[in-house]
DNA sequence: AGGGAGGAAACGTTGCGATG
DNA sequence: CATCGCAACGTTTCCTCCCT
């Protein structure tokens, strides 16, 4: 997709990444991303469809803003203190009059002149009020994105329930992985040593637990086999753990939308300011 | 009064280095 | 390797200015 080119309605704000899709929507100067792993979700699939659901949540609870407002702001190049006013000056540098003027579609701009020689010293109050009379008719929210009202407007879908729980870093089988089975190893501490499966699992605030089997002693299926069933007895542990300490995270919701919280040490995470204007170059 | 060029601002999109 | 974080580029919107 070249830079620029709106993306496909299902895929607004998404990103295909090597690794799966990230979600990334600037609102009023405020970017909120989030990123969505195949591995982490448990295949392309529902990782696309958390990214969807994450991307629908930022825009129905962060509208664009209106148009009106953005008209209202004051640019940089702005000469008279009042946006959508200017003067049109004579050669001589006198004002030869003061307009009003307001850009509401494609097919209707306002513009309304007030010539200094016919309605006098007056001119520059008259269009400032003209202007504000222009601003009336300019409703609506900012265009973005083909696909952002349809978004906004429609009502949620599925349920989250529906929706796999993101999966902790230990059920993730890295594609390094020679065991097919995540946190299962194979391990020979030297050339002549016959080697033995290792069964490891990590619980934060816990420290890890290991178990190795020997392949002298087991034989290199069995030795393996016994790793696999003692990496899965681990996890049930380590599941076991997390709810019991969870007592207090459980009265927070899991997988929550960060950005409906109106919390800004969470927001903070997801969130960095833009630097609009900034990082542009001159045209 | 009308029209259009120029350009600032905003934001979607992409790339890439840093981090754990 | 997955994820994070940021910078930068291209397009669109529409304000400002100037010319006819």
């Amino acid at each position: 997709m070249p830079k620029g080119i709106p993306n496909p309605a299902a895929m607004y704000g998404i990103y295909l990444r090597s690794w799966g899709y990230e979600v990334s929507i600037v609102r009023n100067g405020k970017r909120y991303f989030q990123q969505f792993g195949r591995a982490s979700y448990g295949g392309d699939a529902q990782a696309l469809r958390q990214a969807q659901e994450w991307r629908d949540g930022v825009v129905r609870s962060v509208p664009p803003v209106p148009r009106r407002t953005r008209a209202e702001k004051l640019r940089v190049n702005n000469t008279t203190g009042v946006s959508g006013v200017f003067c049109q000056v004579a050669p001589g540098g006198k004002v030869r009059a003061w307009v009003a003027k307001t850009y509401i579609g494609q097919d209707e701009i306002l513009r309304t002149d007030f010539p200094v020689n016919t309605v006098g010293e007056s001119a520059q109050a008259l269009a400032i009020e003209e202007r504000a009379r222009q601003l009336e008719r300019m409703d609506g929210l900012a265009k973005l994105h083909p696909a952002e009202e349809s978004i906004r407007t429609s009502p949620p879908s599925a349920p989250a329930g529906l929706l796999a729980p993101k999966r902790s870093k230990s059920e993730i089988r890295r594609s390094t992985n020679s065991s097919g089975v995540s946190g299962v190893h194979f391990k020979a501490p030297n050339p002549g040593h016959p080697g033995y499966w290792l069964a490891i699992t990590y619980t934060a605030g816990r420290g890890s637990v290991s178990k190795a089997f020997s392949i002298k002693e087991h034989g290199p299926e069995k030795a393996k086999q016994l790793a696999i069933e003692e990496r899965q007895r681990q996890l049930e542990e380590k599941l076991a753990f997390l709810q019991q300490d969870s007592s207090v995270a459980a009265r927070t919701p899991p997988l929550s939308i960060p950005f409906l919280l109106d919390q800004p040490s969470q927001a903070s995470s997801l969130q960095h300011g833009m630097t609009a204007g900034g990082t542009r170059p001159p045209q």
